[in-house]
This record gives C-alpha cells, sequence and structure tokens, in this order.
DNA sequence: TTCTTAACCTGGAGGC
DNA sequence: TGCCTCCAGGTTAAGA
C-alpha cells in the first residue's frame, strides 16, 4: 500500500527514467481505472508526447509531458508504476501500458483495481478532486507544529482518522500513521482536539522522522507495493507497531494490540501510548 | 459542519 | 484438495 515514502521513492527513479523519452501509445487494458477523459482521448492525448518529468503532490503521481499536457496517477492500495526497460515484461495485474518509442514502456499494474489515471491537456485545469484539496506535504515547510496544533482545534474524532485525513495532512496512510503515534506516545483513539502542545510539537517531529526512515529504507512492502524498478522496500523489517499485533513493544517489551479506529485495523502499544 | 459508515475490488489466509 | 468467508485498505459519497 504506496503511502508518501513509497510514492516518492518511485518519482524518484522514473523521473531519471522518462524525461526525454516519447510515449509511442497507450494500450488501456482496463478502461474503468481511467476516470478521465474517454480512452481514444487518452490515447490521442499521449501519444507522440515526450515526457518532461515526474511530480509528486501526497501520494499523487503527476507525469509532465513537453507539450504542456498531465497524466495524473493514484495507486491507491496496491497500484505500482513501473519502468520496463526491455517492454517485453508481462505483467497479469497491467492495466495500463505506455509503450516508448525506441523500446521500453512504463507499466501502470494494479492487482486490487482501486488506481486510477487522468490525462489533462495543456490549459486544461487539472480537476481532480482529492488532489485540489490535499493538506500540507509533511515534509515541507508549512508542516509546523503550529499547524497541526491549529489543524486539530476543536476537532473530536479519532487522532488516527485525522492523521489519514489528506485535506488535513498529504500522504501519510495506515502505516506510518501508526508508527507516528506510536513514537509520539499518543492513543490512536485519543480526541484529536485533545493533544497538547507539547504533543503537537512531539507527533509533527513523529511524522517527519517515521517518513524520512521509510524513505531511507526504500519504502514498506507488504504484499503488492514496487519501487518503480519494479523491486521491493525493506521499511517493514523496522516497523514498531504495524502489522506486528502480539508482537513484543520494541520500547516495553509487552505485547502490541490491534483495534480498529475510523473503519481501519489499528496497532498500538497500549502501555506507551496515552 | 463534522464525523461515521459503506462501497468499491480481489488475492490470500484461515476454517471446515 | 476444494469451497466458503473474512480481511486488508485509500478514497469518496451518503447518511447521521
Amino acid at each position: 500500500m504506496p503511502e508518501l515514502p513509497e510514492v516518492e521513492i518511485i518519482r524518484q527513479y522514473l523521473d531519471e527514467q522518462l524525461p526525454g523519452r516519447t510515449i509511442a501509445c497507450a494500450d488501456i487494458l482496463l478502461t474503468r481505472q481511467l476516470k478521465y477523459p474517454e480512452p481514444e482521448a487518452f490515447q490521442s492525448l499521449v501519444a507522440g508526447k515526450r515526457m518532461k518529468g515526474m511530480r509528486r503532490r501526497g501520494k499523487y503521481l503527476l507525469l509532465d509531458l513537453q507539450d504542456g499536457s498531465t497524466i495524473v496517477f493514484h495507486l491507491r492500495m496496491t497500484g505500482s508504476l513501473v519502468y520496463d526497460p526491455s517492454g517485453n515484461q508481462r505483467d497479469a495485474y497491467a492495466r495500463m501500458v505506455f509503450h516508448l518509442a525506441g523500446g521500453g514502456a512504463l507499466v501502470f499494474a494494479d492487482v486490487r483495481t482501486f488506481g486510477c489515471v487522468y490525462g489533462f491537456a495543456a490549459g486544461e485545469e487539472i480537476a481532480v478532486s482529492g488532489l485540489q484539496s490535499l493538506g500540507p506535504e509533511p515534509l515541507s515547510e508549512a508542516f509546523t507544529p503550529a499547524y497541526l496544533a491549529q489543524a486539530i482545534r476543536g476537532r473530536k474524532q479519532p487522532i488516527k482518522s485525522f492523521l489519514l485525513d489528506q485535506r488535513r495532512i498529504a500522504g501519510l496512510g495506515n502505516i506510518y500513521a501508526d508508527e507516528s503515534l506510536f513514537l509520539a506516545g499518543i492513543h490512536p483513539r485519543r480526541e484529536a482536539g485533545s493533544l497538547t502542545q507539547a504533543e503537537c510539537k512531539k507527533l509533527a517531529a513523529a511524522i517527519q522522522h517515521v517518513l524520512r526512515d521509510g524513505l531511507a529504507d526504500g519504502g514498506t512492502t507488504f504484499r503488492n507495493y514496487r519501487n518503480g524498478e519494479g523491486g521491493y522496500g525493506r521499511h517493514q523489517e523496522h516497523l514498531c507497531v504495524y502489522h506486528r499485533a502480539g508482537k513484543p513493544c520494541p520500547t516495553c517489551g509487552r505485547p502490541i494490540e490491534k483495534i480498529t479506529v475510523g473503519g481501519r485495523g489499528t496497532h498500538f502499544c497500549p502501555y506507551c501510548q496515552h
């Protein structure tokens, strides 16, 4: 399940490989995942276009083309975006294949088909509601303890649910939200608005710490995450609570518990988090 | 306005 | 071995 570190690692690799290359044509193997425009219009939009670079915003990837048009990807839970230099690899779950002039392909694959792709022509507004309403990047200067304190003010929802709200913080997902709360010593069911200034400072620092660790480890792979080369991350080996129910807490040694918060599986230490 | 819940979807795990 | 049920989870729309 790609979150900010995983999406950023994909972006970095593809941004090295794709600029200057030209899309010969696009095969749309599952039209349901192409949200805009219609398949024929999308194919016309990308065919023969030279790629300029890959950007990231939250969990969205934006592939800019030289003519000013943009392809937007969201990998959701099981999506991947992989550059295949040979262009010959066969992925059973490939949903869209961009064949490149001179060989090679950019393959959008997705097991559970929740991911989505959009294409916008030059000058056209990038009308993706989730993308337009994203909160600040947690590793940017805009994300500070003061921002966090202001954003949670008066909120009664659990802090875990708050952290997963992309309108408040862009890019956090279930894994890094659980890890951040553990590092900050905050119980995931705490009312968001009940956090003190000191806890906001601790939580903001924890969020940045776990995201940077995830980036340094090449991301977290549980089932389907693959980086832009088709390889796997290593951060799952360093997680403190996520996916560790029943295993000892790295701080106190007592068992990690798993509960449901806001409909999401949530892992925490009931002794270290308050 | 804020928060919660269901739905989308399919592979894999576990139970029988 | 095969079948069935449940779980996983990011986002959004609908409902409370």
